[in-house]
DNA sequence: TAATTGTTGCAACTCTGTTGCATTATTGAT
DNA sequence: ATCAATAATGCAACAGAGTTGCAACAATTA
């Protein structure tokens, strides 16, 4: 969609990163995709269109990563899953089926809405819930602080 | 502990599982856990106790879950995590430390309380908090349920 | 004791993700 | 538009997590 490659163009201007066809790319697939994506899917999808290594993409999530572009989704299947992180598109839970291992987005509620959203519908069928939150703890973030204490002082 | 060693045989007693020393050792070690242990972590603790083989600490773990003794939890880091699942460790948020790499247990609170719980501790900083659910997808169901009929009718 | 079944260890493999380095593309100044 | 400086990409090689097949071993039963 010529859409979603004005909306990339925009995206990596507005980061003040440059437009280079790969990052162009595996943009454009992030805002395509109905579903967090991993490198692999990435990958398949863009090998039709243009060839882009494997390392490239990586990179290129990362970089988004770094810039708020894009969020990193942990699964169990020891694949990682990347989406759009933006205002239109808020933190929200996630789905990963037992069976077929696609991951889908949920509506992005509490946590307690959202189990009981899933318990009254009878289509899913849920094992297991992960509550997964990431930051620094408190000996990493005294460490830190410690760290730029003493870099003022030199 | 020898409670722990007498809490482990109950465990494989009660699931009608056989008692052998390497999952006596696995399950001894995730119960004397604080916090989850990756394959890696139970490899080395019980390397000076006993060798055990990596692929047997797979399909012990593997078998524990089949069985709700254990819990396995994703991270981000690639590696999965396994915690004992009992009523006495219900399901409950972990913390992952985006610098020391340590993964270790929250209160069981629901997501909203530990949300402001988090927020209100000046020890935490919060990168991201991700919600996964894991389970069969509608489609994944429906064609389980259609399976289980034929089944039944042939 | 022999046969059957279940469990473990070993080797080899797949897949995800990373690193170093040479090559190529992008950017900004002329 | 051209060129140099810089940044980004592709390739090869690697490390680590997790899996599979198979032979050896242990436990159980007849």
């Amino acid at each position: 969609m010529n859409k979603k490659y004005k909306n990339a163009l925009f995206t990596l201007q507005n980061a003040g990163l440059s437009k280079t066809p790969q990052r162009i790319a595996v943009l454009t697939s992030l805002l395509e995709a109905t579903t967090p994506l991993s490198v692999r899917d990435i990958s398949q999808t863009l090998a039709a269109k243009a060839r882009i290594d494997r390392v490239t993409i990586y990179r290129i999530l990362s970089l988004f990563k770094q810039h708020g572009i894009a969020r990193e989704i942990a699964s169990s299947g020891g694949t990682n899953y990347f989406e759009m992180a933006s205002l239109e598109n808020p933190v929200h839970p996630h789905f990963n089926c037992r069976n077929c291992g696609e991951l889908s987005c949920m509506e992005p509620l509490t946590f307690s809405q959202s189990r009981q959203l899933i318990s009254s519908q009878e289509d899913y069928s849920v094992d297991h819930i992960e509550i997964n939150i990431s930051g620094l703890c408190a000996v990493c973030r005294n460490a830190t602080k410690l760290q730029k204490q003493q870099n003022k002082q030199v």
